[in-house]
RNA sequence: GGUUUGGUAGUUCAGUUGGUUAGAAUACCUGCCUGUCACGCAGGGGGUCGCGGGUUCGAGUCCCGUCCAGACCGCCA
């Protein structure tokens, strides 16, 4: 037998206890006459001692040739401490070996294995098995696996199914792009993997299936960032005979148990906002309702003067920096060099400082007195000892500018508390955006999403204006997850296709499928897709996705310690009937 | 596709205006040490400064190219 207890759980209670452990060696202090092992295990580290003593001398010289995260077997007597570890669980008792057996040595590891590790982000990856020792990511592989158990007992306990969808299916234009895989038996013909089991679920409705879930891996071949990996996991819902406001409801008591359930605070019922009111609130359909900043709109008092720049401006927007006074004028000014970076493309920034007996001072003196300045403060909501940002020129544009600089300015104050939760509903989305490069509207969510219903006149004579019954739920910032009602008959869903440019002959080839399966009782149905590594992560109160993930791809997409992708055999490529170049 | 930051010992980093034999910490190895738990003390080994080219009397340092890694923009229905 290799253990009969772990390394966490010896205590006091288990002193003249005879036990066994197994584990690796954490470290090793060797005072001569005395030598103590950590020996670590998933569960935690139990002090190991050889003493001269009490120990026999093979036994010391034994313990003397182990290194770090060498696999040790130790069999012993649990005695107390003589100086005790008040900072482990274990801390009162050690375990005075009297058998060793070493199963396996080790390399000496690349970087230490302990909570701040000097491991770099490449060496971590390609040792991912070493750095899975660790216990931050240890534990946060076993947080998501408590999600994930949170999330089926949630959904089991309220009669939703988990059912299996394929993963070779069948690539589409729309959306991402897909990636593919070669069919052998089919020469010249391509699988794609899944973007999302969209069509399937709304299939399973179909087939009455009623309240499906799944968690399940989803793959989009698009550039990565720190939150998006090319393959990512989802936990996708649908539900037939529903109106959106049953999905929001549903779906906010799930997300509202798993905050509550993780960290112990519950956060109320959720607020709604429109697409239209977040963009022109916060610059953003995704806005981090932490903190406050919202956008104020200046065009009013703000191009009635010789200042040339608004009066050109489309949109001119201030937002209040809270105690921003204490900024120096160089802060100010290496703001304005940030907002200038290509990344956010602001073509320069306009500062008001609210002093503390209530004028104002700004960089546009020239143009503006206190009375127009007063406005502003009024319009942001600001305060005394506040400092004023504006930006100005294309709505759109200076939106997500200033967007991004409120971010900038949230994190700069440590307004992003990780341990603050709050959730919002983004509701009313657009059912349709214009996409200037290929000249057509693309669909906002997918091609199965439901214009909203008094809408439906729109969609021959104003497409661009037609709201869509979706939503998109927010946590911090973060999309964590979206979803809408689903078009459920067949004309519908054929003048959709017909709008997104797609020819009847397309639209059939691609989704005939579907349609056809519209005309056999296709009930009114909905649903919504979590991103659960973005959601684990943002609940475990971090930023990177990679860290919630066992085996993460880098930026490039690769896995570096596998080494993939990489190249394939000639005859490989022959039985796929394949010919690069 | 673009912007930007970095690449120096096993690892994390420093390295001034271009100037002698490239340093620190930690890890590793050896010796000493009976209560350590970031143990301590003494000693030791360890480098093609990512790669290629250029400028120069002289390049870790400056220039060009390239590869790798991180962040961001585009992209992500």
């Amino acid at each position: 037998m290799y253990r009969t207890h772990h390394c966490g759980e010896l205590n006091a209670n288990y002193i003249g206890e005879t036990i066994t452990l197994s584990g690796w060696v954490q470290k090793i202090r060797d005072k001569g006459s005395v030598v103590w092992v950590d020996l670590r295990d998933r569960y935690g580290i139990t002090q190991l001692i050889f003493d001269e003593a009490r120990s026999n001398q093979n036994l010391i010289d034994k313990s003397k040739t182990l290194g770090r995260e060498f696999v040790v077997q130790a069999t012993g007597t649990v005695i107390e401490r003589s100086s005790k570890n008040p900072n482990i669980p274990t801390g009162d008792i050690e375990l005075l070996v009297t058998d060793l057996i070493c199963l396996n040595a080790s390399k000496t590891p690349p970087f230490t294995i302990e909570d701040e590790t000097d491991g770099g982000d490449t060496l971590r990856m390609q040792y991912r098995y070493l750095d899975i020792r660790r216990n931050p990511i240890r534990n946060n592989l076993i947080f998501r696996h408590r999600i994930a158990q949170l999330v089926r007992n949630y959904l089991s306990e309220h009669d939703f199914i988990e059912v299996e969808t394929p993963v070779l299916i069948k690539s589409t234009p729309e959306g991402a792009r897909d990636f593919v895989v070669p069919s052998r038996m089919n020469p010249g013909q391509f699988y794609a993997l899944p973007q999302s089991p969209q069509t399937f679920k709304q299939l399973l409705m179909v087939g009455g299936m009623d309240r499906y879930f799944q968690i399940v891996k989803c793959f989009r071949d698009e550039d990565l960032r720190a939150d998006r990996q090319p393959e990512f996991t989802q936990i996708d819902c649908e539900m037939a005979f529903v109106e959106q406001e049953d999905i929001l409801l549903t779906f906010e008591g799930l997300t509202r148990h798993l905050i509550t359930s993780t960290t112990g605070n519950d956060p109320g019922k959720f607020p709604r906002m429109t697409f239209s009111e977040a963009m022109k609130r916060y610059g953003n359909d995704k806005p981090d309702i932490r903190f406050g900043m919202a956008f104020g709109e200046l065009n009013k008092f703000s191009k009635h003067k010789e200042f040339q720049v608004f009066n050109n401006s489309e949109l001119v927007v201030g937002i209040a920096v809270p105690k921003g006074n204490e900024l120096t004028r160089k802060n100010i000014d290496q703001l304005t060099d940030w907002v200038k970076r290509p990344q956010v493309g602001a073509l320069g920034m306009v500062y008001v400082r609210c002093l503390e007996d209530g004028t104002f001072k700004s960089s546009v003196d020239k143009f503006f007195d206190q009375t127009d300045l007063a406005h502003w403060a009024e319009i942001t909501v600001a305060n005394a000892g506040d400092l004023i940002l504006v930006l100005s020129g294309e709505s759109d544009k200076v939106r997500s500018q200033m967007s991004a600089l409120r971010m900038e300015m949230a994190e700069r104050l440590g307004l992003r508390d990780p341990k603050v939760f709050a959730p919002l509903w983004v509701v009313d989305f657009p059912l349709l955006e214009w996409d200037d490069e290929s000249r057509r509207f693309h669909a906002m969510h997918h091609p199965f999403t439901s214009p909203k219903p008094e809408h439906m006149d729109l969609l021959k004579s104003d497409p661009g204006a037609v709201n869509a019954n979706a939503y998109d739920l927010v946590l911090n910032g973060n999309e964590i997850g979206g979803g809408s009602i689903r078009i459920h008959d067949k004309a519908t869903q054929s003048q959709m296709f017909d709008l997104l440019g797609f020819s009847q002959e397309e639209a059939e080839a691609q989704f005939g499928f579907l349609m056809n399966a519209f005309e056999f009782g296709a009930p009114p149905h909905g649903g919504i897709a979590f991103g659960l590594d973005r959601l684990v992560a943002i609940l475990g109160g971090q930023e990177t996705i990679r860290e919630f993930i066992a085996f993460p791809k880098n930026n490039n997409g690769r896995d570096i310690m596998i080494d993939a992708p990489s190249p394939i055999d000639q005859n490989q490529l022959n039985e796929l009937s394949l010919n690069l170049k």
